[in-house]
DNA sequence: AACAATTATATTGTGCGCAATTGAAATTTG
DNA sequence: CAAATTTCAATTGCGCACAATATAATTGTT
């Protein structure tokens, strides 16, 4: 008897892949993000180093790179926007001459409060529960980790 | 008593956000790509596009464009390349004159063959069943299409 | 101490991704 | 049918993302 269709059967087509699911969903997020990170005066990467750096302060390059899984082609010159636009301020340590460290300015830290609204107006987007988002993202982060250690990380 | 601390206690965490669960997800994708995809002459997002014509062949750049959430911006340089890669050939419609139209060459065909191997490949990085792939799949399309609702599309 | 290996950041080059604009062709409207 | 509007692709400019390379500082080894 004929069979429907499944995943299986057609690896290549561009809707079974969940790589495609994953690329499309991370495009939306930052289409999302986009007006309420304008009024912020920040792109979304650099929303994440914020983050970063909201959590804790006056850390080297190489921890943000870590946390956000980014090299120093990304985070030079995005650091140095950063600054540019008085959010940091980039220090070589003097413990070890080769680290640069980034702090926070007192406006980098202001903007933590404007930032405060960002993650309700996120989960009005995505319009469901908590709970269900927090499933989602725990299986998620639990793929990534797979793939990351494939590639051996 | 004290309460544990939660997900929606501290919003602006950076490991309670699904969004950078998606962002770095998408960039663990494309590192496990990048190696199948050199031997292919491909990059992920060219990738994408030869899925797209694997499925059907001479359409505008419209409709790619619509399959994959990406504009003209992205589409006609990339697009460029391919073409300089002899994979595919573009033609102005003579029915409509603004279109242009995308169609795979014999060697465009051809690569289909050798990208057959790929799904199997993240199959085993990813290193889950099928159907937990396909069930997160449809979560994470769910909420992309939900994001893109808000956003108007 | 001298030399080699490692580490942290910076730089260069390529390819997206998207906003904004342009220009030409098609469609709609008066 | 002519003018206004819309549509499609191309272009420009900016900001990632990453590979490859460079440079300087530190660490490890003999």
């Amino acid at each position: 008897m004929p069979r429907k269709h499944s995943a299986a059967d057609q690896p290549l087509r561009l809707d079974n892949q969940i790589c495609f699911a994953v690329y499309s969903a991370a495009h939306a997020f930052n289409r999302v993000y986009k007006p309420l990170l304008d009024r912020l005066g920040l792109t979304y990467p650099q929303y994440l180093v914020m983050l970063v750096l909201w959590e804790r302060d006056d850390v080297p390059v190489k921890d943000i790179g870590e946390r956000l899984h980014l090299d120093s082609g990304t985070l030079t010159p995005l650091l140095k926007r950063l600054e540019a636009a008085h959010l940091v301020k980039r220090t070589r340590s003097s413990e070890d001459e080769r680290q640069v460290l980034i702090a926070l300015t007192p406006q980098g830290q202001a903007l933590k409060d404007k930032a405060r609204a960002v993650p309700q107006s996120i989960l009005a987007a995505a319009d469901c529960s908590v709970s269900e988002l927090v499933a989602m993202k725990d299986e998620i982060v639990a793929l990534r980790d797979r793939l990351n250690a494939v590639i051996g990380e």
